[in-house]
DNA sequence: ATCGTCTATAACCTGAGGTTATGGGGAGTT
DNA sequence: AACTCCCCATAACCTCAGGTTATAGACGAT
């Protein structure tokens, strides 16, 4: 049984004749007709008896209505998942990120979002960058948002933009509130580092190595916006990402942009085989705008 | 989204090729693949993406396989309830009945036929003569057996065959037991009369009258073998058919002819617009040769 | 009789969906 | 680098399901 013959059945049994079928499918009289002889005549089995010149439905189109019926508006339902899967009104974006991006940026891109689309879910957690490739591989996101991520085979990059590290201090420590900093004069503060390795880390480790410095790491943590709260408790200063430092401000910090400036790319990571959905896309989109 | 676009991507969703795909379709590999191209043309979205000349499936086909796998499931159930139906293998065969065919007729009919048909579930009912029009026309059966029935417009009739009234008596009253009794012998004994109206009972009366006779009616009752069980306890003599008598039949009581024989027909009705399913007209058939 | 309604049939057209043949790209092997 | 295998896309072609209009027959109502 083709679907049309279901179509047409459905129709034929749902009206109660082949005319009005006709007018509801938006079709001849003629080709409902054949249609139905057509099905009736694949089944080996009358669908309605012609009696009197009008039809009357058989048992066996009784029987087999039930199963017609919920075919029917299953049809239904897939044409409306494709219309909206089609118009982005259907579907999920799930992304993985960095916590830093987790107190404005994504937040904000998000509302943004779904204000135009409201039927799109979306699916949000923090992961570290040891977790990303495991993670993907996995399809626990469709993609991850992260500082200056490693290169992996089989994973794409997408650029978003870029940021530069900061420093982070107590007013207390420096009065004046000094908006540039260099890093040798860290040297002779308490440091809290961003845990040892990781890419902004790395970043602060070649500087500091290349200009032979020795900063004082008094306090290593591993998650940034940890760092300035320990600073906003004056137990030392810290240098980390500008979004995590402009999220977390308050009376008693203040940010100093670094001498020698140390920037970072942002970037998200998805599955090479499996290119991005069209929503996530668009999303992207509208966070890229965002830098 | 038609029912092939449908079939196809389940297929090559499943399957992970346009390859394997026409294998399990047992089409060609390049009909797989226009259905495919024609369905993403017509859906505005692609469902795979070609990376590296393979398939990849996009989120978009992720969300769209849930409903497409239902749909798939359905057809194949239509498929099987129009196979079954064709072979008779499924379906309800209801019919109504009057009781005295409930005893033997109908029961050893109902057997045989299950044992060829196991999947038909048997819907009986009994029913009494004046409601059978309502009873049919409320589709709650579709076909009533009973003896001798008026005609109704819009209902067709079925013969199945004849049968005749006999006469039921204690053999403490006629401890001779004669195999055959005129009705003017039965003036003399207790009658219990089966119900003032309907076929059987007009049949009675029709003669008693014919023939001056006045029958003392001590018990009227509507159902006929109550009749012969209030025999056996002694309460008079009746005349029921032949078929309620033989399947009440006990030590204490005999059967009896009558004289001038009262022939009635037993004959099947159901809505003239409504024709029998195939299975019912089978089990018809077969109950048509018990006589 | 006659009109309106419904179904079936005839004659015809179009396009979805099938075929075979062929070519190109990627991955693994020699 | 060349060879080979696998997979997909395209081209050229065919067929029939499913559409069309026109028409005729059956039935009910006026």
């Amino acid at each position: 049984m083709r679907l049309r013959h279901i179509e047409v059945f459905h129709a034929i049994y749902t009206t109660g004749s082949i005319t009005n079928a006709a007018k509801l499918l938006h079709v001849s009289q003629p080709s409902v007709s054949k249609v139905l002889s057509h099905a009736e005549m694949q089944l080996g089995f009358k669908l309605f008896d012609r009696v009197k010149g009008r039809l009357i439905a058989t048992h066996e189109a009784d029987l087999l209505f039930k199963e017609a019926d919920r075919i029917y508006r299953q049809i239904n339902t897939i044409n409306d998942a494709a219309y909206n899967i089609k118009n982005n009104d259907l579907g999920q974006i799930s992304i993985a990120l960095a916590p830093a991006f987790g107190f404005d940026l994504i937040p904000q891109a998000v509302a943004e979002y779904r204000k135009k689309h409201q039927n799109i879910i979306f699916n949000i957690q923090t992961l570290h960058n040891e977790e990303v490739l495991k993670h993907l591989l996995r399809h626990k996101s469709e993609v991850a948002i992260l500082f200056s991520p490693d290169s992996y085979s089989g994973i794409s990059e997408i650029n978003f933009g870029t940021g530069n590290l900061v420093v982070v201090y107590p007013i207390k420590l420096l009065p004046h509130k000094p908006s540039k900093i260099s890093i040798e004069e860290l040297e002779q503060y308490p440091l809290i580092s961003i845990s040892d390795s990781g890419p902004l880390a790395n970043l602060i480790n070649q500087e500091a190595t290349q200009k032979a410095i020795t900063l004082r790491n008094v306090i290593k943590v591993k998650t940034y916006f940890i760092a300035v709260n320990l600073v906003k408790h004056g137990a030392g200063v810290c240098i980390v990402d500008e979004f995590t430092a402009k999220s977390q401000q308050s009376d008693n910090i203040a940010i100093a942009q670094l001498e020698d400036p140390l920037e970072f790319s942002i970037k998200g990571l998805h599955l090479e085989n499996k290119s991005l959905s069209t929503v996530t896309r668009n999303f992207l989109d509208l966070f890229k705008n965002k830098f």
